[in-house]
DNA sequence: ACAAAAGTGTTGTATATACACCCATGA
DNA sequence: TCATGGGTGTATATACAACACTTTTGT
């Protein structure tokens, strides 16, 4: 694996950097790493890595997620370059970055490692580099990508009720959402089918829900909320 | 500058390709290069260069912008960054690609330099690399910007007619606009200014309009057809 | 007077918003 | 029986879409 050592000084390298989003406890969190060493000794950044020979941006950014928290098969998309010239104190490093979302559970850090953790992102820890700006930036995009698109499921579980789905919206826009209108128009779309059963908790039960196949093929293009 | 047999070839190196559109004889149009060498010699390029040690990513665009056809203070935007390994058969090349809009009449190329020059964009000639993507990917942004924000007035003189403006949607958009609801929706907004001239012609003379100065404040944010 | 482009309103339809009560269950 | 979250409908306002004729000028 390249380091920075490596390279020569005077060109650029290219790194890839994910803002890795998931909804725990009803707060909007991102995966973060601490650095164990200079510059930002301690502080949080965005987990990354450099761009190999042979693979493309996002098999890039793939392995990152791989390697961070054994996360696989997730959504993924790429988000904006950042080239100042001096964002990186020690070298010229240009990065692209994606964001993906992805279930809590679908991460996997290993045992008693507390230098990857989810922190809030409306709330970071103090943060390295521009890293803090890639997070703004990705939090801006992800509450537009919501309110025009389907991509919440990728934060849900499989099975979920409307209650969820909708406090999963209101977590990530900040504003509360009318109950009738929320539910009318989610289930105006044919992105949601019941499962059939509910989730009995100590009151009245709720149904389930799971979004469509088809659901999946119109993230990028489909108005949740035009 | 750099050239590609500078580079070491096991690092991805990093050049920004910039998309320039204008509006000619209503027609969509975008800026190209044609290349005189191997690899795709005879075909046409957007132009481009590497990025430098101490400039960013915009700067190196608009860099590029003055060099090809002395083009200045123009509106930029980042598009996105395409890196497949094998997009250049020479070499790993990342590309960080910008779109700008301009006024024909801002181009200056030199006198009988028939290799930089205005191309339809929506029938364009044979282009090597993956750069027929790029545009493809840019005309989309640019479609889709034109219904959400005003960025139009990028394309058009200091000056112009309700008419003129509606053909430049036209001919962007390729459809068909009404011009009651056209007039109606673009003077609701506070965006547009009469000039106090008119533009005779054969027949009725048009009311003139510019762009108010807040407009340029709004082009990310104000959406001109929601 | 006529050709050609400029300019102008209304109506129906669809969509978004605001709002309050009854229902089913577990304790 | 009561506390809790689940579930439901209507009325109003706003935005969009469809549509055709009159006005002004130059020749």
């Amino acid at each position: 694996m390249n380091t920075l050592s490596d390279l020569p000084p005077e060109l650029p390298k290219v790194t890839v950097d994910v803002v890795i989003f998931t909804l725990l406890n009803d707060e909007l969190k991102v995966l973060l790493v601490q650095r164990p060493i200079q510059p930002f000794a301690g502080s949080w950044t965005l987990p990354g890595g450099f761009v190999q020979a042979e693979e493309s941006l996002e098999e890039a950014a793939r392995r990152v997620l791989a390697e961070k928290g054994r996360i696989s098969n997730v959504w993924l998309e790429q988000l904006y370059t950042f080239g100042e010239p001096h964002r990186d104190p020690r070298a010229r490093i240009i990065t692209v970055t994606y964001f993906a979302l992805i279930r809590p559970d679908t991460l996997q850090t290993r045992y008693g490692d507390d230098t990857v953790a989810w922190h809030y992102a409306y709330d970071p820890p103090v943060i390295g580099f521009d890293h803090a700006d890639i997070i703004a930036y990705a939090i801006q995009r992800l509450r537009y990508k919501l309110e025009y698109t389907a991509v919440a499921f990728q934060l849900l579980p499989e099975a979920f009720t409307l209650t969820e789905l909708q406090n999963a919206y209101e977590h990530i826009l900040r504003e509360p959402l009318d109950k009738r209108n929320f539910r009318r128009k989610v289930l105006a779309t044919d992105l949601l089918e019941e499962t059939g059963d509910v989730r009995s908790g100590d009151h009245r039960p709720a149904k389930l829900f799971r979004f469509s196949e088809n659901a999946r093929f119109e993230i990028q293009a489909r108005r949740l909320f035009p």
